[in-house]
DNA sequence: GTGAAAGCGCTAACAA
DNA sequence: TTGTTAGCGCTTTCAC
């Protein structure tokens, strides 16, 4: 910078009014006469003057500023078309409310916890998001409500306050399910995330109450961990299949680890949907680059991030608040669900399993 | 908040000391006392308190903030895993210089200059980071420089000025090309983005470069575009494959590109790399989730967010700035590439064609 | 309708 | 080593 950008004072003396005058122009309040309010605006733009954001902040005491926290793992965060998505709905409806997201990572709740307090309480951002950060976050919660700081959590499993917003999960799983079903199978397996994570519970919450609606039992799942990973749903579906009642159809409990699991079918010449049907969750870009594409549960992330954005600005300004924002996901069915094969499908007996050319082969 | 944030004053009030004494400890200055710099750092303790960022920025004329300026296309900003990971980059390198990255979305080049004009002009940011805007910004780059604004572009192809950083889309291309034709392949379809990307631009230069270091003729490969697009790549893949020369091996420019394709060779029953090896551009997560895996051109998405940060923070405080950056891609082998059908490779004469079942049944 | 003046909370000369 | 003080650029009573 050569020269001192224009300050209020400057457009002021030009125009030949006061810099209180100027200011009234900038914020529309005490109705400015007509000819004065051009003189100013007029200066404005010869000086090309641009209200100083700081000088703002410090006497309005808000910045327009909200920070969207994400967990800083080491590897793979933003990797995940997940945050991606979230990031994407916050800053649109930012954007709405003339505010901006500032992206701040944390490592674990701690330093999430810290981070909040110091961000608000000098005033660098009017309000907070965090999203995931794992699977206990009702300590933080508490710290957070009692630091009356405005701020919102997506994801959490602890409690239905008004500051967090979630998909429905347990809804999710049981739509996965309850189609499965509904195309005839009766020995399906569920790849589940880690028993700890809040919305793996929840999932497998969805799981049993579809079995339970339709009046089967809860035997007729097998549920295994797949680690909300890739190399881990590959494990998963092997014990699946090579377990003593394989199943005619998987739900995965993640887009990312039904890529695991087809991985495992596709190499063991598993035809899907023809010998087992796959379902996944979440319905990002992954479940339209495998082939066969997809059947999975819509999340609607993005929506997700928009309403979290939207309940934080309803707290910054002190608006009333909805008691719970959960969304509902959606069944998108596309080539990787069919009928079990036929020899299952007819018999009630119990059933010997899908016919799987490459196990076979592979025989003891 | 009931009650007023503890100020400046406060702590020095408490600690028994002058506010200049507070700024002193808060900065590190003038060496306090080791007695009187312990009260005061009980005092702020104490007090909770936080120094007002806005009081700061106001003062020092400086924010720690950077502008993360995306395009805002109405759909698919986000979700592509491109963004996500540069940004990852970008937060990573701010995070290291205490600074934070302010994500804004704008529309087109017009927009992004008034945007950043207003950004920097009125302190809200230190600099500002452009990311793809679309093929020409050399106007825009023009104006930033004009108005003096700190500022990095990535990837623009204009100029290789040292306001930009960018991948080295050529080389990739010739890695990719270099490749299939060490393989044996003299048949080679390139599926490109449009011809007036500069990136685009940029790898149909990389795969001449590529032939005609081998002494293999241009003709000997076909160049389609695909939109960048996976409904495009589909589209272009049937029209390589339906053409009189069919190619035994494809380059697609990005890997999005290549799933498309993929889903083509699979409907047509065409064996990947059988009858047909396939070639991304990108590495991202689509380049695993496929079946075969991809091999590919690995972009180091991430790095070069990185190094914008990092010349941006240069920039920022007048460093002296290298002539330009452009990051090196690797060659990723996996499983959809491998020599060509024997037929083929064995005889020089121009060649029939890779023997593709499904088309020979669809036939006429 | 417009202006004068008192801060918002901090930093950085300059004094002491 | 520590304190005094003058702003940074804006908003906002309170007069006129």
């Amino acid at each position: 910078m050569t020269k001192r950008n224009a300050t209020m004072r400057d457009v002021a003396t030009r125009a030949g009014v006061s810099p209180a005058t100027v200011s009234y122009v900038l914020n529309n309040r005490n109705r400015v006469g007509a000819a004065v309010r051009q003189r100013v605006l007029d200066a404005m733009t010869d000086l090309s003057y641009y209200p100083s954001a700081a000088a703002r902040s410090l006497v309005r005491q808000r910045t327009n500023l909200i920070a969207f926290l994400i967990p800083h793992r080491p590897d793979s965060v933003f990797l995940d078309p997940y945050f991606a998505e979230l990031m994407r709905g916050v800053a649109i409806m930012a954007d709405a409310h003339e505010y901006n997201p500032v992206v701040v990572t944390v490592e674990g709740h701690d330093h999430a916890r810290a981070v909040s307090a110091r961000l608000v309480r000098n005033n660098q951002v009017d309000g907070i998001i965090i999203s995931y950060l794992s699977d206990d976050d009702a300590y933080l919660l508490m710290e957070m409500e009692k630091a009356t700081i405005p701020f919102v959590i997506i994801g959490s499993a602890k409690e239905r306050t008004d500051a967090v917003v979630d998909i429905d999960n347990c809804g999710g799983a049981e739509q996965a399910i309850t189609h499965l079903l509904g195309l005839g199978h009766r020995a399906i397996g569920f790849i589940n995330g880690p028993g700890d994570a809040p919305h793996a519970k929840q999932r497998l919450l969805g799981v049993r109450g579809a079995l339970l609606a339709h009046d089967q039992p809860l035997s007729c799942c097998t549920v295994v961990n797949g680690g909300f990973s890739r190399e881990g749903a590959y494990a998963a579906m092997q014990q699946l299949l090579t377990g003593n009642s394989p199943p005619t159809a998987v739900f995965a409990a993640s887009d990312q680890m039904a890529v695991g699991a087809l991985h495992y079918l596709h190499e063991r010449g598993v035809r899907v949907p023809g010998d087992v049907s796959l379902v996944g969750f979440d319905d990002n870009v992954l479940a339209t680059a495998t082939y066969p594409a997809l059947t999975t549960v819509r999340q609607p992330i993005r929506q997700l991030g928009e309403m979290a954005a939207d309940l934080l600005f309803k707290k910054i300004r002190s608006l009333p608040l909805p008691p719970s924002i959960i969304l509902s996901t959606e069944l998108i069915v596309r080539d990787s669900t069919g009928a079990p094969p036929v020899d299952i499908v007819v018999g009630a007996a119990p059933h010997a399993g899908p016919v799987i050319p490459a196990l076979a082969v592979e025989g003891g």
